[in-house]
DNA sequence: CTGAAAGCGCTTACAG
DNA sequence: CTGAAAGCGCTTACAG
């Protein structure tokens, strides 16, 4: 029998290639080649012929299509895919079962040695790799870990993206990344996006924020974990609690070292969890030492520069302004110093200003700021351990984990001994 | 025969449900319920056993060694799943097949609007969404793009990766999000993801970096996507060619105006062709306006604010200092921001910076920064739409298809006129 | 317009 | 230790 092979487009350039790969020498040498729809040709030889096929849907009707128009033409199955090797063609050419393969590739220990180096030879003969979908199929894990973050174009985030990603490609997890915008339909859309794609934890990296929406996936009991979640605590629901107070008592006993007496601080949005932790643990670090608290002195922000400066615009009309601003993050710090710029207010001879977070950039704004650090690193480790640690469970922790992430005050140069320098230049003149 | 269903935990709280969502009437009249790992309680019955199991192996493997410790278990697979629905159920609640339910789910527009109505109805009553791998197996299509950034801790990107997905997920793509940190390693196990997930394409926004470690993807006709790429014309291979000139030709020009006779320019790393390009537009740019080039005034940086105060430092270093510095980007120009405020050098009094990419920050930089535009938002529009195009087009262009991103200079305050200051700071003397 | 059935490329319990 | 076979949950060409 005489064999006909027809392809698809990528091999018609180098048919032999094709040949070569598919067919086995014998099949081989009796091999013409039949290029994609070239019916015509085929329709001329009226003799048997084997095809070889893609997986591609419009390629198999065209396949059936020619079957149709030859009956006399003999199917026969090389290769469910020209340009997608996949496991059964490598268990033919390794000469064992699919079954073999699949334990080789997976590393079980269980082959034998013999046999796992045929079939990684072939493997790597053909640059062969397997398809993660048909794996996730086959095996009902899909590897995925969920990222929420509410603003990935806030400096804060990237770091926590970034590693969260590197450990999940360590642990041979894909991650499915989705940035909120505090914006609810952008949730809601993410969370059937993680559904469907049977994510098998998803980390909520946005500090508090519209977790009600998060109940569909606490109902399928995909394993959660929060920063500053509020709540009941919940089997596979994890939670990273910040020590807002230790990093906050530090900065403002700092201030009150450099004899400031009236600090400000400037809020986040009051809808969320952390904005209202890190406020209060301000209040509770004035208290602690005995400062008087001017409820004045606390103004509402929204995380942005924009809000640091409408804030601060507002202190600035108090009829007794602060000294000293503490801003709830470094975004709100960033605000406040291009306002005093705007308002030739020296930072930090005639204003000292603290931020939050220690993102990257604090250091490079001019003066640099001192911060308080909450590592981001660091939450991304614990966030991407405490999901690991869940799905490994077998049976899940009742009342959920806790973990606990410490904040630290960061000494740069934007804070200043209150009225020193004023002192000093004043008496200059 | 009496039945006892055995259940996982999920139907644990209401076993009715089970019994009632998963046997056909006649068998619910006779089933007893048997929570899960109650061995005891099925081993003291000693009679015919009716398995509901789920789809976990870990539960599967459970079931079947209960099955070994009573043989007499009569073994029944009444469905597949109890924790995750599918489409088989669905198809039997609404009492059509399962084609009709895939045909409806994916608003085929041949489904009778009556069956229609009656798999929507099963659909929302039950909460059900389609499973993405099975999806992706059936269908040969992924709908998955790979991004590939350099760096997600440089600010430029962020915003790239927002718009990208925001596209995506409008046009029901997810996107596989990786950033290779300039290393080689990442990069071939990014590839190699991406190709394990059968991507659709990928957008390449390393602007020109390793680009040889991608000739895995451009073989297997991946769609391709790049920013500077150069080599030769490939289908299937987009480019996006950024007009440097454009914005340059504006930033030196607005500096000539300003009578700087010195102008510096930090590079980015010359490895990188579009730090190569900037630096060509740049010397262009002077020769245009017939500028004396001073090949001392060009430093190599390294796009980091660290890499922009060293090479500031060895401009300062310089015999005749220059009077203008113009960054490759605004990274730099921020690190030789900060080099001039150590360095008490007073921008834009005696120093006019000017930076590039305009990063959402580079407007809160003291004094704001002045820098040439690159659209992040428009790069990562352009960037989708051709991945977009050629997985939809029959035939791909045999020379790819270029694109083209033009660049502008945004004025703030960074810049000044060259010696003005100074000259009047003199005369008061 | 609809359903029965084959197929996607894997994994894995079972029986040697 | 290995292979034959069933299964994962979808899609879709084909035949009514």
């Amino acid at each position: 029998m005489q064999v006909i092979v027809y392809s698809h487009s990528a091999y018609l350039s180098d048919p032999q290639m094709l040949v070569k790969n598919f067919l086995t020498p014998a099949w081989a040498a009796r091999a013409q080649i039949a290029g994609l729809l070239q019916k015509n040709r085929l329709d001329a030889l009226k003799m048997p012929v084997l095809f070889v096929c893609e997986a591609s849907n419009r390629l198999l009707s065209r396949r059936q299509k020619i079957r149709r128009e030859w009956p006399s033409a003999e199917r026969t199955r090389v290769s469910a895919s020209a340009s997608t090797m996949n496991i059964r063609e490598i268990a033919r050419r390794a000469k064992v079962s699919t079954a073999t393969v699949s334990r080789t590739i997976n590393r079980m220990p269980t082959v034998h040695p013999h046999l796992a180096k045929r079939v990684w030879k072939v493997v790597e003969e053909l640059g062969y790799f397997p398809n993660t979908q048909a794996r996730m199929l086959g095996s009902g894990r899909s590897r995925i870990f969920g990222l929420i973050v509410s603003e990935i174009t806030n400096p804060f985030f990237p770091e926590i993206v970034h590693v969260f990603e590197e450990i999940a490609v360590q642990h041979g997890y894909e991650i499915l990344m989705t940035s909120t915008v505090h914006d609810r339909e952008r949730m809601k859309t993410a969370i059937r996006r993680l559904l469907e794609h049977r994510v098998e934890g998803v980390a909520v990296m946005t500090f508090g924020m519209e977790e009600a929406l998060l109940e569909d996936l606490k109902v399928r009991n995909v394993p959660l974990v929060f920063v500053d979640a509020v709540g009941p605590p919940r089997p596979r629901v994890s939670n990273i609690r910040i020590d807002y107070l230790r990093g906050i008592r530090q900065a403002v006993q700092h201030l009150a070292a450099l004899r400031h007496e009236r600090i400000a601080f400037i809020t986040g949005p009051l809808t969320l969890k952390s904005a209202v932790a890190r406020k209060d643990a301000f209040i509770e670090s004035t208290k602690e030492i005995g400062m008087a608290l001017d409820r004045q002195l606390i103004m509402e922000g929204d995380h942005t520069p924009k809000g640091g400066e409408q804030a601060f615009a507002k202190l600035l009309a108090l009829p007794l302004r602060p000294t000293a601003v503490l801003c709830s993050n470094d975004m709100t710090a960033i605000g406040v110093m291009h306002k005093s710029y705007v308002e030739k207010i020296a930072v930090p001879r005639d204003l000292s200003v603290i931020g939050f977070d220690n993102i990257r950039f604090s250091e490079y704004i001019l003066p640099p700021l001192s911060t308080i650090q909450m590592s981001q690193a660091e939450l991304a480790r614990l966030a991407f351990q405490a999901l690991l640690n869940d799905v490994k469970r077998e049976t899940p922790n009742p009342h959920g984990t806790e973990y606990i992430l410490k904040t630290n005050f960061v000494l740069r140069e934007s804070t200043a001994m209150n009225g020193h320098k004023a002192l000093r230049s004043t008496r200059a003149l």
